[in-house]
RNA sequence: GGACCCGUAGCUCAGCUGGAUAGAGCGCUGCCCUCCGAAGGCAGAGGUCACAGGUUCGAAUCCUGUCGGGUCCGCCA
């Protein structure tokens, strides 16, 4: 239990339940609101309980008396150097400076899974993330839902949990195949054809939608391919379109696939790797929809309805008809939503449920989806539908990742394709790194709009964050190295450093430190609970400060430099922190998907 | 008209699922380099937590309403 939080907490547990068996409390006490935290000024002490507070009403008694009885034992625990009562009824512990030693070697001998949780207990968890249409290369909007998927993924591994990464490829419905028009439109230019006169523009009026640079790299590719004999099967084509039954087929799958491996670069660069890729098209053709519909059929949740028309601003081409609806209303959405369009083909909501029946069936009981904010309209009729093809067993968790808004020194970036302004992920990737893209995604919470300034992410200040956490280790890395010269590579190693003597940490700075990284297993566990990866780099952030506090520390007074000459003692056991520090950074950032620096430059 | 998200220092944002005197960065004021990297650190000024009610020992946090900003609202995925 690296948490000692929920060591200290069963601790109080034990003292309450001896209370009970001594008639001093009533039985049937529920300690389920007992809570053990830090506090936020220091000067209350290592750590403070609410439990006379919360004890105090069921208990008959006033909060401070409770809180008296429960101080006295308290102190009598090993750990325990003091323990008041103060404010409403809180319970302050002071903790010796051997429990705090005990944490730091707690973290050096188990290294970079230090804060590794049994919370999750095992339990099966699907992340589905990006989920990028395959019609062109991912923007940076994707690569926030990437890059917070991916964390999650990776703090709920951390708690616990046994996470499949996964992406959800569209690779069916109308987008799709206006996607492959325009490919066969690059395809017979590539042999000099003018889409805008003869058959081309005749079988396909409208403008095309997707123009994208690396459409011509597919027109190339299924000439490479087919030749001129594309949609012919053995006539030669020329420069004339064919009718799309002659070619639809093959052209979508090649540029879908074409597609995904643009997109699979791209997350890539990020070093994402889903494991898992399920396909919108498999799915419907091995009759998955019909299936999931006729679950929710046979569990009385479908019919056929009319509904209202939608208030505000109507569609124009509004009709009142009957259709095919899902009862999404009895599982707290607003409205009934629909299964099928008017042509009779099944809505995307309609397949959407079939891929989250199939999540189920491959046994996963809680889903996670990433989505952005556009699609916050589709949150309930989802979770309603998962809720309801679960049977209450299976539930769908849908986090939303708000704008990503593009800054350059402050200046908002215009973003237009026809200007050629346009920013992709790439582009942002190859300048600024996977890694200060990875971390700056992580800076704000998914729900709140977030500010990517190219400029101010490569700055080197405090400002910065990125720069800030990793120069915190690579200020830990240079000690080490450092230290290295005189003692050798083998004395510095976690599990050499984990038997020194920590005695000499006796300064309130370095015991803060500790404190602080002894709180990153609770910290894992909180985020995980909340499924908010973006916790992780804010706390990342107030361990770096910690750790430069107490660097210039040692340029004020030299008695506490990390390396003081004549004191072989003392070095080695600050060296311990400094390992420490880096461990726990080196963690953090891992679940973040960021490489931690060694040197900077 | 409705749904979801947001409203905290001049600016950009945290706030540990209801706890004590609400925090950090930038900006402003004043300090600290013969010394493991000053690419850092210390101190100060700056707040009716949008507003009004409610819930309780206790609310920035939960509930209701109002105001302001964003996203979205059969047959696009």
């Amino acid at each position: 239990m690296t948490n000692y939080f929920k060591s200290l907490k069963f601790d109080i547990d034990a003292i309450v339940q001896e209370m009970i068996a001594n008639g001093e409390l009533p039985a049937g006490l529920d300690c389920a609101r007992v809570a053990v935290e830090s506090p936020r000024d220091p000067s209350h002490g290592d750590a403070a309980t609410n439990a006379a507070m919360v004890l105090a009403k069921p208990a008959g008694m006033k909060p401070r008396d409770l809180g008296e009885t429960l101080a006295a034992r308290l102190r009598t625990l090993d750990n325990v150097t003091g323990a008041e009562v103060a404010g409403p009824g809180f319970v302050n512990l002071r903790l010796r400076d051997t429990f705090w030693h005990g944490r730091l070697q707690d973290m050096l001998r188990a290294g970079l899974s230090y804060g590794d949780s049994d919370l999750g207990a095992g339990e099966p968890v699907n992340v589905e993330y990006v989920s990028a249409n395959p019609t062109g290369p991912l923007h940076v909007g994707h690569g926030r839902g990437a890059v917070v998927g991916d964390a999650l993924a990776g703090l709920l591994q951390k708690a616990g949990h046994a996470v499949t990464r996964e992406y959800y490829v569209n690779d069916a419905g109308a987008q799709v195949e206006e996607l492959a028009w325009a490919a066969y439109g690059r395809y017979l230019e590539h042999y000099g054809a003018d889409l805008a006169e003869g058959s081309f523009a005749q079988m396909h009026p409208a403008p095309l939608q997707y123009q994208g640079d690396y459409l011509i790299e597919v027109g190339k590719g299924l000439a490479a391919q087919y030749g001129k004999r594309l949609g012919l099967d053995g006539a030669v084509l020329g420069i004339q379109a064919a009718h799309p039954s002659l070619w639809m087929e093959k052209v979508r799958s090649f540029v879908v696939a074409a597609m995904m491996d643009l997109i699979r670069d791209d997350l890539e660069a990020l070093g994402i790797r889903p494991a898992v890729f399920t396909s919108e098209r498999e799915l419907v053709a091995a009759g998955a929809v019909e299936e999931a519909v006729k679950t929710l059929e046979d569990a009385g949740l479908v019919y056929t309805g009319v509904l209202e028309p939608p208030k505000g601003k109507l569609p124009d081409d509004w009709e009142e008809r009957p259709q095919t609806l899902f009862r999404s209303t009895q599982f707290g959405d607003d409205i009934d939503r629909p299964l099928r369009k008017s042509d009779g083909s099944w809505t995307y909501f309609a397949t959407d449920i079939a891929y989250h029946l199939d999540k189920i069936r491959r046994g996963f009981g809680r889903m996670i989806d990433v989505w952005g904010a556009d699609h916050g309209g589709y949150v309930k009729r989802m979770e309603a539908a998962v809720a309801a093809l679960g049977g209450g067993a299976a539930r769908l968790d849908v986090r939303l990742c708000q704008l990503v808004k593009l800054l350059e020194a402050g200046q908002p970036v215009k973003m237009s394709k026809r200007a050629g302004t346009y920013v992709t992920l790439r582009e942002m990737i190859d300048r600024v790194g996977r890694d200060v893209v990875r971390f700056i995604m992580l800076t704000r919470k998914n729900d709140a709009q977030l500010d990517f300034d190219l400029a101010k992410a490569m700055e080197q200040s405090r400002d910065n964050p990125v720069f800030y956490v990793q120069y915190a280790h690579a200020r830990c890395c240079s000690v080490l190295r450092h230290a290295a010269e005189g003692t050798g590579e083998a004395a510095l190693q976690p599990d050499a450093l984990a038997e020194a003597d920590l005695s000499p940490l006796t300064d309130p700075a370095e015991l803060a430190l500790i404190r602080q990284l002894a709180g990153w297993p609770q910290l894992v566990e909180q985020a995980a609970q909340a499924r908010e990866p973006h916790r992780v780099a804010f706390y990342l952030y107030d361990v770096a400060a910690a750790f430069h506090g107490l660097w210039t520390k040692g340029k004020d007074d030299a008695s506490l430099r990390f390396l003081v000459d004549g004191d072989a003692g003392t070095s080695r056991a600050r060296l311990a922190l400094v390992k420490g520090t880096a461990l726990v950074v080196a963690s953090g950032l891992s679940v973040m998907g960021v490489q931690p620096v060694e040197e900077m430059h």
